[in-house]
DNA sequence: TTTCTGGGCCTACAT
DNA sequence: GGCCCAGAAA
């Protein structure tokens, strides 16, 4: 049998094996097609099978199929998935909102002033654009923080206002326009778009060229959007000026997974997509395929109270299985003791393996504890996000030296590199070069070349400007004959980045060893020969790379993850940590409640997580910012039918002896901790006290903190704890 | 003018 | 616990 037989016959069987609104989804051909799919409904298959179905019916040919993402990973699943079940399938687009945008943008990047060079502006770069706008507007960063103003212009952006069409509503605004209309204007200098651009620019050159919409449109045959819920204006504007015309759009999503509101994700667009599209049919994925029942109560439980959300409810026929394990641990070290305890006896006593399991939280910052903890008790963790690899120094430099190479017109990478390594050259000499560069209206490249040129450059600076001038000339040079690898091995020699790490102490092996990773990487580009489209791909896919789509399945090891990236993720067993008011739900919804809904979202997306056990955690007292403090168990664990929770409580016989049913307790406890701070310590060193779980001891420290006296304190039979002298259950001996 | 160092301050979630 | 800035030293 040919290959393509077998493949229809995989592809048969597929259909087959599907439910009644699955399959319904998958053979729907053309016209408007909504499809709610909630956690665990088998959604990627019916995508991919979708997909395979439209190819293999004749309906459309694979480079007339456009599928967007939110993660390369999920992109390159999909593709693969597709390809195991149809051929031919290289033309098809299947990418994230950013590089299909980038792809579309470098085609015909002239078209709206641009050049087909620009680059992309992470969120560093941004920041540093901004300052340098704040401070030629003469402006106290101190007084208005560049993050605010990131913020602002970024949230402007996805709703596809600039600084000329923003509400204005007071001098506040007036001060953003001209922040704005800047920091624009430094981007443009540049060359260079931000995140948010890529969107912006695209829809304005759909928007702008009547040509250009007229080609793209007639090409898509079948639009298909992915995580449709977590979709800004701006990305909508894009997905409905691709798809007006054929009206073959798909959208897949679910509103209760909705949980990046905060960058500008409006869920308005996949509930109102029926009045765009009054003719669509609507379709529910609501059988789970992942969770056993109690999983699926326990998040149902949480998200049955946000008041706006499509009705719907996940069911399972998988009965049985454990309850939901709720455990209260007197701090974060303990939660990561206890965390560890469990996953070394899932694996000793029911055959688990590390990979099996995954620690979610809500900050980073979580995760030190459970590295510390895993590191100590050698369990392999991979940790996901936190410090990024594209993030760390040596690789932001060597990228940022290639960058500019690219791009000599960039101010912002420039002023970046020209002191690494060190050369003597400070903010004065760099503002010199760039006020001379703009005046002349050249690039900065050029002007290294004749430094005596530039008048108030210090002239300490104008040898090693020169030299460094030279030294990128040279390697511009080269941009065109070499792939992207072998220009950035000869850019660290040249430079010398290898060179200035070697003093790094403890961390040069680990800094080198990036810098081999990041060639590793760079090789991938070698198939596009050498040149600089190559480079420009290696650069902007760089940019656009994610935490997550660096997961590799295969790697052993506990998966540390924060509850925004495990979206779209499952484990068979999941620890969901810091259940606690102040990080689930966050701090900043319990003082703003409008954020709240979302906040159970976040919670339900990690709850949902889970196919076989879910153990939900808490602290007693949290360290947080240098300082520990009371924490209370989440309002949304109160939301927990007694009857989902397992009778065991082991962990938070530590932190009060044990009475009533552990649900109960949760009830007793305050919502807000309202200790008045003390003003006068009550213990001091050498003090004898008693606590009912750790016996006796003797107080080796008190300090005095803003809201309480910590005291540390070495118990004869519990080692050293550090407990709170307002909260723990002492007692004076 | 640049580099170094100590102290104040804040600190989600991320393409 | 890390980042940014002010002030001192080179």
């Amino acid at each position: 049998m040919p290959a393509s037989e077998l493949q229809r016959a995989e592809l048969e069987r597929l259909v087959q094996g599907l439910n009644p609104a699955q399959r319904e989804a998958v053979e729907h051909l053309r016209g408007p097609l909504l499809i709610f799919a909630g956690a665990g409904s088998g959604k990627t298959r019916v995508l991919t099978t979708r997909i395979a179905n439209l190819l293999a019916q004749g309906e459309v040919e694979p480079y007339q199929l456009l599928a967007v993402t939110f993660t390369n990973k999920a992109a390159r699943e999909m593709r693969e998935r597709v390809a195991r079940l149809v051929s031919g399938v290289d033309g098809m687009w299947v990418g994230t909102f950013h590089s299909t945008a980038a792809r579309m943008l470098r085609r015909d990047a002239e078209r709206i002033g641009l050049t087909a060079s620009f680059v992309i502006f992470d969120a560093d770069d941004q920041r540093a654009a901004l300052r340098r706008v704040l401070d030629d507007l003469r402006l106290d960063p101190k007084r208005h923080p560049p993050a605010l103003f990131a913020n602002l212009i970024s949230q402007a952006k996805n709703e596809l206002l600039s600084y000329d069409t923003i509400p204005l509503r007071g001098p506040q605004d007036e001060l953003l326009g001209s922040v704005f209309r800047l920091y624009e204007e430094l981007l443009a200098r540049s060359n260079a778009l931000d995140f948010d651009d890529l969107i912006v620019k695209t829809v304005g050159l759909l928007r702008s060229e009547a040509d250009v919409l007229g080609a793209w449109r007639a090409r898509f045959q079948q639009v298909l959007v992915d995580e449709y819920q977590d979709t800004n204006r701006a990305q909508y504007m894009l997905v409905s000026l691709l798809a007006a015309e054929h009206r073959n759009l798909a959208v897949v999503g679910d509103d209760d997974q909705a949980i990046y509101g905060w960058r500008g994700a409006d869920v308005r667009n996949i509930l109102d997509f029926k009045k765009d599209y009054p003719d669509a049919t609507v379709i529910r994925l609501e059988q789970n395929y992942r969770s056993t029942q109690a999983i699926l109560d326990a998040a149902h439980a949480v998200i049955r109270h946000n008041s706006e959300r499509a009705d719907k409810r996940l069911w399972t026929d998988r009965q049985g299985g454990e309850l939901i394990a709720v455990a209260q641990l007197y701090n974060e070290v303990e939660e990561a003791e206890y965390v560890a305890d469990e996953i070394a006896r899932l694996i000793r006593s029911e055959n688990r393996r590390p990979g099996d399991c995954a620690v979610l939280y809500r900050t980073n910052a979580q995760s030190r504890a459970f590295e510390d903890v895993f590191g100590r008790r050698r369990i392999p963790y991979r940790l996901v996000g936190g410090v990024r690899f594209w993030e760390r120094r040596e690789v932001k430099d060597c990228l940022s030296y290639l960058r500019f190479i690219f791009n000599p017109a960039d101010a912002v990478g420039f002023a970046r590199i020209v002191n690494v390594p060190r050369r003597k050259i400070g903010p004065v000499s760099v503002e010199a070069v760039v006020a001379q560069a703009r005046a002349e209206g050249v690039d900065l490249l050029s002007l290294l070349g004749r430094p005596e040129g530039v008048p108030g450059l210090p002239r300490a600076a104008q040898a090693p400007l020169a030299v460094l001038g030279a030294d990128l000339r040279a390697l511009r040079l080269e941009m065109a004959g070499q792939t992207p690898a072998r220009l950035l091995e000869l850019t660290v020699e040249r430079i010398g980045l290898d060179r200035a790490y070697e003093e790094a102490g403890p961390q040069r092996e680990a800094r080198l060893e990036n810098l081999r990773e990041l060639r590793g990487l760079a090789e991938e580009y070698d198939e596009y020969g050498p040149g600089e489209e190559a480079l420009g791909r290696f650069l902007s896919e760089v940019s656009l790379r994610s935490d997550v789509d660096a997961l590799d399945e295969d790697e052993q090891g506990v998966t540390l993850i924060t509850l925004h990236m495990v979206k779209g993720l499952e484990f068979p067993i999941v620890f969901l940590v810091g259940v606690e008011d102040g990080l689930v739900p966050h701090r900043r919804a319990i003082e703003d409640p409008t954020q709240m809904p979302e906040e159970r979202r976040v919670c339900y997306v990690g709850m949902t997580r889970a196919r076989d056990r879910l153990y939900l955690t808490c602290a007693f007292r949290r360290h947080l910012y240098g300082q520990s403090q009371a924490a209370f168990p989440s309002r949304f664990l109160k939301e927990l039918p007694a009857s989902l929770i397992a009778p065991q409580n082991r962990g938070a016989a530590a932190v009060s002896p044990p009475r009533a049913s552990f649900s109960d307790r949760l009830r007793e406890q305050p919502i807000a901790p309202a200790a008045p701070a003390p003003t006068s310590s009550r213990y001091a060193s050498g003090d004898r006290v008693s606590h009912p779980s750790f016996g006796s001891g003797t107080v080796v420290k008190s300090t005095l903190t803003r809201s309480d006296e910590e005291l540390v304190v070495r118990f004869e039979g519990a080692g050293v704890k550090i407990l709170s002298a307002t909260l723990a259950p002492l007692s004076r001996l």
